[in-house]
DNA sequence: CGCAGAAAGATTGTGCACAACTTAATTGGA
DNA sequence: TCCAATTAAGTTGTGCACAATCTTTCTGCG
């Protein structure tokens, strides 16, 4: 003991221990990894992310892209716009609902696919890990999110919040 | 088999399926998940890691900064500026080397670390997972984050690099 | 019908990240 | 000694993230 301490966290805030950090690291990390490829086909990796959406399914609106990948119109339309200026994909009012805007590809935007197909192997294949290891932290990873994005924390209060929708 | 595939790669780009989004996913939750506790402190996600540093060990350059949280001048330069203007850490040159800026904490900066000694227990509780798990996730994205920062992806070819300084 | 409230996007403003470039100080030879 | 190369920060420009606000459209209910 050097000093006075309160009881309890004293020295958990060391940086190399918070998971927050690990996280933002890792996944800073894997996003420079992706980056000279992506630079190639004129992709930032978030509009990348909206592609592989809209791969899966296309003529979607930007609402749905939004629950999709957790961003809200304040990112995505001006994501959706440079897209739509490269020519990758299409954007238009809905036709019964004039409000949402729909999003599609383009026969270009839907070519770019198979020049990215390699991608998930040639990542795997640099994180060093095996297949059932990487699967496991995704596994993990995407459970924590869930979980985390049902908490609200209070400035000085913990408050846990929908167990269910009711 | 339904038309024409590859022989590889076919159905591997499933969003959920992707490392890099769970990662993405992750990060950003959590850290939305410290943004109520940090509004109320003034301060953003990426000062409180930078306070997190220099609360470890007052007095560093830039440089010793960018290298422990893996960040540019570029960020970092304007980021030191606002925590300066908020009066929390002081920047001058240094002494021996007048290209180096040297920071450190500000009595009100030392002061801060106190408002924020639960924090790393109250988002453990909001993870929902023992110690046990979340030390072992840390150390697997830590682990994942160093291997994949000593790779470089060329556009068309996978090239694994340094894998010992020499 | 008429209108209050809700819903879907777009816009605005702030603060990262990061690449590219600039400036200033230092270092290491020839 | 001198100067080319290196190093440390800072600056500039682009593109996310996200909060707050605005506009347009739709919905429900009197």
């Amino acid at each position: 003991m050097t000093g006075a301490e309160s009881g309890h966290g004293a020295e958990d805030l060391a940086l190399d221990r918070q998971l927050c950090f690990a996280l933002y690291a890792a996944s800073r990390a894997v996003t420079t990894l992706y980056r000279p490829v992506l630079d190639a086909l004129g992709l930032t990796y978030p509009q990348y992310l909206v592609l592989l959406v809209l791969w899966e399914h296309d003529d979607r609106t930007v609402g749905e892209l939004g629950k999709a990948l957790h961003l809200d119109s304040g990112t995505l339309s001006p994501l959706l716009k440079r897209l739509e200026a490269a020519g990758l994909v299409w954007r238009r009012r809905g036709v019964d609902d004039e409000r949402s805007v729909r999003v599609g590809l383009t026969g270009i935007g839907r070519a770019l696919r198979d020049r990215v197909t390699e991608m998930p192997s040639r990542i795997a294949c640099a994180t060093g890990m095996d297949p059932d290891e990487v699967a496991g932290l995704r596994t993990a990873l995407t459970r924590l999110a869930d979980r985390v994005n049902r908490t609200r924390l209070e400035p000085g209060v913990i408050l846990q919040q929908r167990g269910e929708p009711t």
